[in-house]
This record gives C-alpha cells, structure tokens and sequence, in this order.
DNA sequence: ACAAAATTAGAACAAATGTTCTAATTTTAC
DNA sequence: GTAAAATTAGAACATTTGTTCTAATTTTGT
C-alpha cells in the first residue's frame, strides 16, 4: 500500500471513528505515523482527502448499480443481498453520511457530485420499481407513490446510520439486520399478494 | 430581549445558516453586536449555547405532543396540521438535526437527553398508532410493522431535512409540503380502505 | 443618592490548526 | 554508479479559537 492509500485509509477510519470535526491532518499523520509535512506533500489541502475518498465511495456504488441490474427478482427477499452490500459501503465511508450537509457545503464540488448520483439512482430504481411489478412481486404503483417510495428508500438508506448512532446504536450483525430490515420494509407494504404471474 | 436570549437567538440562525463548524462564538458576538467578553460572561462555554438551544426545542416538543394527544383523528390527513406544527421546529432549528451525531458525541449530556426523548415519543407513537387502528382509520398492525413505521417516521421527520438539503434544496411552502407529504406517505399504506366503523 | 451587583468591552493568552519551507534521505532511471 | 526526482521529517508561521482577566460602565435595591 502506498503511503497516499495509507493515508486515505487511516484518514477514512478516522474520520468514522473520531468525526471530521476533531480529526486533524495532524492526528492522521500522527496515527500513521508520518511527518505532517509528508501528509501534506501527498494531499496539499484537506478537503482533498475528503475528496478522494467520496471519489472510493462513487466508484463502489457505481459497480454496485452494474450488478443490481443483471439481477433477476422474483420475490422481496432476493434485494436482502443488494441491501447487505449497500450496508457495508455506508457503513465503511459512514463519516459521509453522518457530515453529509457539513461537507458539501465545505466542498461544493462533492455537493454537485452527489446530486448527479442521486439523479442517476433515481433514474436506476424508477426502472427497478417498473421491473418489479412486471414480475408480479409488487403492485402497480402511481407516479407520486412510486417517487415517494424513491425518496424514503434515499432517506433511510443514507440516514439510518446516523439514527443508529443516535438512538439504538446496533453494531455488527444486528445493526446491519436492522439496516437491511428497515430498508425492506420501505417496499413491504407494496408487494403483490394476490398469486399472479 | 435579554442578552442571553438574543445570544441564543443569534446562535441558532447562525448556526442553522452556516452549520456549527465554521460558527464560532466571536461571530456570534460580531453579529449582535457585543464584545467576545460578554458572550462568555453570560455563557462560559460554547457548549451551553447548544445545550441551551437543545433545552428550548425540548420544550417545544414536549408542548406540541401535549397537544396531540387531546387530537380527535378520523382520517389520515387529520395529521397534516401536526406535521406541519413539527416542520416548522424542526426547521427553526435544523442545525441540531443535521450535526446531530456530531453533537451527541461532543456533549454526551445531549445524547442521553435525545434517546431518552425518543424512548417517551415511542410510547407515545404506539399508542397513537393503536388509537388510528381502533378509529378504524389504518388497518391492524402486528408489532413489528408498527414499530418499523415507527421507526420510519423518526427517520423521516429527524433527517428529511438534511437529505432536502443535500438533493432538491426546497424551500418555503414547497419545502414544508413535501417534508408532510413523505411523512403522511410513511402512513399511508397502511390507510383502512374499508368503511368499517 | 449611593453602595453593591450585574453587565459590558476589549486586551491578553495558550493551544491548536492548516499549510509552507528547508534540508535531508531514499528511490528511480539510465 | 550517479544524477535527478520523489519522498520524508520537522521546524516555522500566520491565523483562529475558546476562554480568562481587568477595568470600566450601567443597573438595581433601598
């Protein structure tokens, strides 16, 4: 590993362990450790950091989405592995979630980022929804349902964590249960019980 | 106005308009106008300034759910006034909403203050739902969907905020319609179709 | 009216922060 | 093997921060 994916990393446990707020480059190089100075040859200010490692996250979403898309769905429970995958990426760059509004205020660059991926995503899951009924798993679904169910899978995915942190405070399987059980059950109400094709 | 009270004031829409990292108490003080000295001679330390703002909203909450409960609901949209009540606290101080995390883990004293506040809006939720079921306005509900809309709806109401902010940035009327509209769209499914008494 | 208390301004301080600079050391290319 | 480039350590700097201190001014109670 080379000392600039060393320092993402340590940067990156850091930033999930302490928050942004009391994670200084100097603890990064300090907890590596390296000089400050060499922290700062590799990655000259700090939001460049942070900006490399939305860049990590962007990239496993993305192959993420690619493998969603090949997948054949014939009933609620085949997306408990999609939602388990999901889990661990927010869970690893959590610090992301949890200082979302913080950082791209910071760094605009990442706020613009990340509506296009919403966007996009957005875009991703109409199809799935469309998919879904096709298949028979869930019911036909109007316009407005079908954005609000978009937008709480949007809100609960990228905030559970943080309402974990705050109230039940789950770790390891459990939290990643709850995670995975209160994603599905965003979509539970919607599934088509009548036996049809 | 006091100056204690025009401190909080003045602390809150800065924080809620440039986020508690990059407030800092001089510019609260700068922007009242009054002297760094006398900010910290009504408030030794920055932290009271945000347990104090907690305490406020604390209070709020536990009015409007006073309220609540003496609510006769015989349909779903009975709530909108409710959640429109709710918009409007949650909007006033947003800043706790979306440092939350950041906040609970910098004053422990407000952590345990929260969870507690939701341990009593969880009973209170329950019984309302159960309430809703017997009015005949939702259907049944087994213990564990009612506990995951629950949970949902703390979710929703805690961070449509920061997700709105993050994505379609509404504001005004347009920003208080869709915060009710995705927390009605949490109940909805669950509307009783049937005209039973 | 006047003493005591409360409030205020502003200087002062120590600590921390992001970043730069300089000089040394290590690695790479040929 | 050696010159150039890359990497590293650590001192140094300017800025900002929370907070304290001192002295002045204002308010309050009687």
């Amino acid at each position: 590993m080379t000392t600039k994916e060393k320092i993402l990393d340590t940067a990156r446990i850091l930033f999930n362990e302490q928050g942004i707020r009391s994670t200084t480059t100097r603890h990064i190089a300090a907890s590596m450790p390296i000089s400050p100075g060499n922290l700062h040859y590799h990655f000259r200010h700090t939001e460049d950091i942070v900006i490399a490692l939305f860049e990590q996250l962007k990239k496993k979403y993305d192959k993420m989405m690619e493998e969603v898309q090949e997948l054949s769905l014939t009933q609620l429970d085949d997306l408990v592995p999609v939602f388990d995958i999901l889990y661990d990426q927010i869970n690893n760059y959590r610090f992301l979630f949890i200082h979302f509004v913080e950082i791209s205020s910071w760094i605009p660059e990442i706020k613009k980022d990340y509506q296009q991926l919403l966007l996009r995503r957005e875009e991703q899951f109409k199809n799935w929804l469309d998919a879904l009924t096709k298949q028979g798993v869930i019911v036909n679904l109007a316009d407005k349902t079908r954005e609000g169910i978009i937008k709480k899978l949007f809100i609960v995915g990228d905030f559970w964590i943080s309402h974990n942190a705050l109230y039940k405070q789950y770790t390891g399987d459990e939290a990643r249960q709850d995670f995975v059980s209160t994603l599905r059950s965003v979509l539970s109400p919607y599934v088509n019980t009548t036996k049809a094709k």
